[in-house]
DNA sequence: AATGAATGAGCGTTCATTCAT
DNA sequence: GATGAATGAACGCTCATTCAT
């Protein structure tokens, strides 16, 4: 069982996944459903995990689609919170793109990264309604990243169109999650440099 | 130039999905595993749609997990070989990555998008003795690349690792299958230029 | 003297067997079991009869073959302890001798009739772990056998070795499971009397 | 696989259980059924064993259970004729229960050890019409025991009742498929010798 | 809030049997 | 006779969810 260093080290405390029984609960299904998949990831898993039995975790949630979804709308929030507090204050718009790279990869192998890849994999796992709640949290964020990239292409610091661009970063950045190791040799400001030089 | 018969304009028919029962019930799966996902689709959901009982389908595989494993090594032998053939007989090195981002561009989200997909998402539901032997083929795909990407790094034609370098392509281009649509504005070849810009 | 209320008479409950969920269980999984076989009582059989789901069955038992399991080794354990209470005492060697034929026969045809017949005749849908397991304590049960029958040996009392006596005594009392009428007119002190005879 | 070397040995060929397809057949369903219990035994097993496809089986048997049945019909048909056969022209009653009992031994442990096994241990898995069927035949063989043991009860050479000798008999017979090895010390007059030694 | 036995629909899989070739 | 793909009912088992305590 690993320790998560980064919440320590990060000194945040995600909202909603602090040390609340609510917040425990989360924090275990997030792990779990990213190890083992929201289908293979039984109410017994993420209730042994807590210390409760199967049944007692309905007093908490009404589904287990509901702690799937809550999972990923805590996370949206979080980070998207933190994405809009990275570049407060900065006036560059190239060191703004760094920051929201820089953070973005911080998000998906950082100490929300169970979360992270939960979003991605297990978004067919929501139902239509709470896809399309999410989806709406997920537009909030995206449109950070957006307003950035378009205040490069207004002043003419990028080649090609921000919504482009924005989908290859969103591929380089979460494809991270299946081969950045945080004790390897590269480090997280080298890899935001290297992918921020392919935008800009 | 867009083009949404894949199959009927590269002439060829993916090796073992082919008309044959096992080929259409490998196309089915690969859709529905796609659509679902493989723990959310039963095997009456593959049988309904190959016209069988379920019981008929272990006449064709053991196990249903061996029908997803049978899904990924079509699909990864058939783009193994379509990637080999895309570059024989390419001096330049550049136009040999273009044609690779091309090509496998084309994989996910043409022909064999849905095999593509189900290979992304679906890995952890394969028995890690399935996983090691799909591996080893994703190996020889992978090695393809490394090569390409060797030879621009001997000729100093790019300025990052090669092995980086594949991972934010892989990001870049597997994210594709999310957002990508073959009949909007956006061509292949105008993708291909995008990406390969971002890398030399 | 017959006596058709074994369990009245005796005055015990089988451990294990009472009158507890668990309990009533495996006292119809062993009648089921023992009338169509194993294989052919399903586990909806054994739940129908104890008025559950059979889901439910496995709140109690984690295989079905744990229920064959746990039938076997409540049967043996029971009967063991019988066995050494009823020569508890005893100082003849001969009146043990029928003291251990009049409760085996008293196992066979009595109060667990069901049970040991379920030991004899499905031994083989153990699985080898719990065979070896049920081995351990029927050899218990058979040591008490031996302890006696060399007795009889050591003092010049049988004129055979006793394991073969004892196979020979374990054929006959068991297969008065497929003839003996509790009802009828031969009646248990008598057929012990004529058993014994057979060996001294 | 161990050989048989009792056919061998003996130079008989059970009747119906020959070189034929269907005695083939019928030995290597005798030694499955025994092996495996007849539950657990598919027709696949027994097609194998006799270089079939499975769907060929039923043009020899319209059923699985029929197999069973031919089985069963073969080995007492066989038995009854070999019992006939071994007290024909003997005087003596003695000497004729020596001869049923040593006959009755080789049946169960010798040639026809396989069916004679599955005769008593899979009996609940012919249908009633068939055990009544079956039940027929064996009223033959019995009806050669009872015929001795009542000649030796008229000489009063017997203390019991013939029919409850009888069952004893039984007993102690066919529970040597047990334990009885033709390869250890005790021969099979020795044991002969020792059964008839219990009941005269 | 918590328990834990119970539910019951549904799953992957098995297998005797059929039948067109 | 033999084949082998197909059938389809049934199996053991799982698990999100409920609810009396």
């Amino acid at each position: 069982m690993k320790t998560d260093k980064n919440k320590a080290a990060s000194g945040l405390v995600m909202h909603g996944m602090d040390e609340s029984p609510r917040g425990k609960l989360l924090s275990a299904a997030a792990r779990l459903f990213r190890d083992q998949g929201f289908d293979r990831t039984t109410v017994r898993d993420i209730a042994r995990e807590v210390g409760l039995q199967s049944g007692s975790l309905f007093h908490h949630f009404a589904t287990k689609e509901e702690i799937l979804h809550a999972v990923m709308v805590e996370v949206i929030r979080f980070n998207t919170h933190r994405l809009q507090e990275a570049i407060q204050g900065i006036d560059c718009p190239r060191a703004k793109l760094v920051a929201l790279v820089r953070n973005e990869l911080q998000f998906i192998v950082g100490d929300t990264r169970e979360a992270m890849t939960v979003l991605v994999y297990e978004w067919r796992c929501l139902s239509p309604e709470n896809q399309k709640a999410t989806l709406a949290l997920r537009a909030e964020y995206e449109a950070i990243w957006l307003d950035v990239l378009e205040e490069l292409a207004a002043k003419g610091l990028i080649a090609e169109q921000p919504f482009i661009l924005r989908r290859l970063i969103t591929g380089m950045t979460s494809w991270t999650n299946a081969w950045f190791d945080q004790a390897g040799d590269l480090t997280l400001d080298e890899l935001t440099d290297i992918i921020v030089k392919r935008i800009c």
